[in-house]
RNA sequence: UGCCUGAUGGUGUAAUGGUAGCACAGGUGACUUUGACUCACCCAGUCAUGGUUCGAAUCCAUGUCGGGCAGCCA
């Protein structure tokens, strides 16, 4: 058990969730293997972060706090061709509100500007880059303007990255191969047939020195070479098939500029990172299971002084009626199907947030979800639910009507105010209260009345009562249409015995009602979000596109009570019967009001259509 | 017709040779100035077939079904 003393979570303590890399974790500080644990978790910043990298992120971070660790923010940004700053601005805030006030102090950092320093390890030559002392930024909260520490990337390694090539080649390991992208792929072969070996892997190693310098310097066109590592092109594994570790990109990189003209790829580059960084454990997800063993071949190869990291895979999120994907977000985004990547619709973290999801309740839902190895379907109820557990608890109660219809109390005079006391959070040990203004005219909710009701009706119809919560008991006595037989306006008398403190407050009706004083209140925009796919599977047929819901989102002019002109980002709101709302930090402004329905209340009554 | 990996109620998971449990969803009822919340009860599972064992979700074999692997993406 673990007290949080700055989250704003609703459960103050959480049970430290147990999976198989928890377990293999645990087992490592049992025999004392390190000396600490610290995982990294290893964004590449050509889109934005998601869901599922929330999954991710709960586990390396999670990790990491519950054994006293580390966890390293680090960007793979190894292919300039797709990434971008923009890109790694989103990320670094997106991780750093979800660790907030959680994991934070154990988010592992670099000093701004340090690349690898060579030390020497057991009387070998050696890289290693330490992570800032956490002293150093966790009173400082590590905000995207902080100069005293940065996330670690894999473009500050690329000096070192090149020198561990060149020892490749010094050992034999590989070659520079002139086969075009084409022939070298099918040189390859296939998952079931062997593949052939390159007709340049018997290059001398002076050759290959010589071949790789130039490459670096720019003598040859993007393609025209390549550095690939000399393994076995017979493998079952393609990824043992001379996989490819450098290659020529004369494109300029977000980072290091047009300092480089050659990148190294993935596997390359990754496992030495986390090398580099001290990882101790490397968790990815099951696509990469095949890579592990060439992960360890390249660290092996390398003869490396310290210990090394290990590979661990784990099944990614995978949530009903979305897509996790950020290939298929980034098509959602540029065709337009939503307004950007932090529309409130989409499941990345930046469409969450101002959805207004809290961190805690995202969360809360992935470490319900688990770790294993098991490709599975999370129901969206799932990840509701945790939402609603942490917004109930937390939410200030508000009056609001969304789609308005008229209402006058006949027995109260024109300029008649009267008060009512009503409750900010029956779910706080002392529920406070504030005071909101009943009189003549009010609005309620259109839902809430059927001239001709179904069976089981609790709300208003004609001649029939109902309460207008925290204030009285009303009766309705007339239907007022106009010419097109539109109802406009509902006439009705307040039961004033009803009210808090009269003589008839416990008088009982079936139903009770939100409503705000046509009088006393404020209009907002406010943005009913629906599920953005109409199918649990979107992407089952692969035309995900095809299954977008026309009806995602619903905006409205709705009705608040007065005390919402005063309405907060940092809070989150409930408007009683409806739903949870966030103000949404992006578009409202002074005078402005724009909320977002973060989601809705449970709603078991279902009425026939 | 290769290699890797997985399979527990509708869904997500736990049980690591010893009573198949939890959560979500669904259903019924209680409570209710939110048809919310809360509470009670109900529903429902070890992929199949063999084997090992006093005892198997767990170990072994075979099969079935699912996922992954042939980017100079990560």
């Amino acid at each position: 058990m673990s007290v949080e003393t700055t989250d704003t979570s609703a459960t103050a303590t959480t049970p430290t969730p147990s999976d198989f890399i928890r377990s293999i974790v645990a087992q490592d500080v049992a025999e004392k293997r390190y000396a600490k644990i610290v995982t990294r978790f290893p964004p590449e910043p050509n889109g934005y972060l998601h869901i599922g990298h929330a999954k991710s992120i709960c586990l390396n971070f999670g990790i990491a706090r519950e054994n006293d660790g580390r966890c390293n923010l680090r960007f793979d940004d190894t292919n300039p061709a797709k990434e971008e700053l923009a890109y790694v601005e989103a990320i670094t805030t997106d991780v750093n509100w979800l660790i907030a006030g959680w994991a934070d102090h154990c988010l592992g950092l670099k000093a701004p500007g340090t690349t690898p320093a060579a030390i020497t390890t057991n009387g070998k030559p050696d890289f290693h880059l330490a992570a800032v002392a956490p002293a150093t930024f966790h009173s400082h909260a590590a905000t995207a303007d902080d100069e005293r520490a940065e996330p670690f990337s894999a473009s500050s390694y690329f000096d070192q990255l090149y020198l561990y090539a060149t020892e490749l080649i010094q050992r034999g390991k590989a070659f520079v191969c002139d086969l075009s992208p084409s022939d070298t792929e099918a040189y390859r072969g296939s998952p079931d047939r062997p593949g052939k070996d390159s007709p340049f892997r018997q290059r001398s190693i002076a050759e290959n020195l010589d071949l790789f310098a130039r490459m670096k310097a720019r003598e040859f066109p993007d393609g025209a070479r390549s550095l690939r590592a000399k393994i076995d092109n017979t493998s079952s594994n393609m990824w043992l098939r001379d996989p490819l570790l450098y290659r020529i990109r004369h494109t300029a990189h977000h980072h290091t500029g047009d300092q480089w003209c050659i990148y190294p790829l993935y596997d390359f580059a990754h496992c030495l990172s986390d090398y580099l960084e001290g990882i101790t454990h490397s968790i990815c997800t099951l696509e990469f299971d095949a890579h592990r063993a060439l992960y360890d071949w390249t660290l092996a190869s390398l003869e490396l002084p310290r210990t090394v990291p290990h590979q661990y895979e784990f099944a990614k999120l995978n949530l009903g009626y979305t897509i996790v994907s950020k290939r298929k977000l980034l098509q959602l985004v540029q065709e337009k199907f939503v307004t950007g990547w932090d529309d409130p619709r989409l499941p990345t973290i930046s469409g969450l947030r101002r959805r207004g999801i809290p961190a805690s309740a995202l969360r809360r839902f992935v470490t319900g979800v688990g770790v294993t190895k098991f490709d599975s379907v999370t129901d969206v109820a799932v990840f509701d639910h945790a939402v609603r557990e942490e917004l109930n608890p937390t939410a200030l109660r508000r009056l609001a009507v969304l789609k308005p219809i008229k209402l006058t109390l006949t027995n109260i005079a024109p300029d008649e105010i009267l008060e009512c006391d009503a409750t900010n959070n029956p779910q706080d040990e002392t529920p406070t209260t504030r005071k909101v203004a009943l009189s003549r005219e009010v609005y309620i909710e259109q839902d809430d009345f059927a001239e001709v009701p179904p069976p089981k009706y609790f709300r208003l119809k004609p001649g029939g009562e109902v309460r207008l919560k925290y204030a009285c008991i009303i009766k309705c006595d007339e239907v007022v249409k106009d010419a097109t037989g539109q109802i406009t306006e509902l006439r009705c008398t307040a039961d004033l015995t009803t009210r808090a403190g009269g003589p008839n407050v416990d008088r009982k009706v079936k139903g009770t009602v939100h409503w705000v004083s046509a009088t006393h209140c404020t209009d907002a925009e406010v943005r009913l979000y629906d599920r953005l796919f109409t199918v649990s599977e979107p992407d089952a047929d692969g035309e995900f596109k095809k299954h977008v819901n026309p009806h995602s989102l619903e905006v409205v002019t709705a009705k608040l009570e007065a005390s919402l002109a005063a309405a907060s980002t940092a809070q989150r709101y409930q408007f009683e019967r409806l739903g949870y709302f966030a103000l949404d930090a992006k578009d409202s402004a002074a005078g402005r009001l724009v909320f977002n329905r973060t989601i809705t209340l449970k709603d078991a009554w279902v009425p026939k259509k």
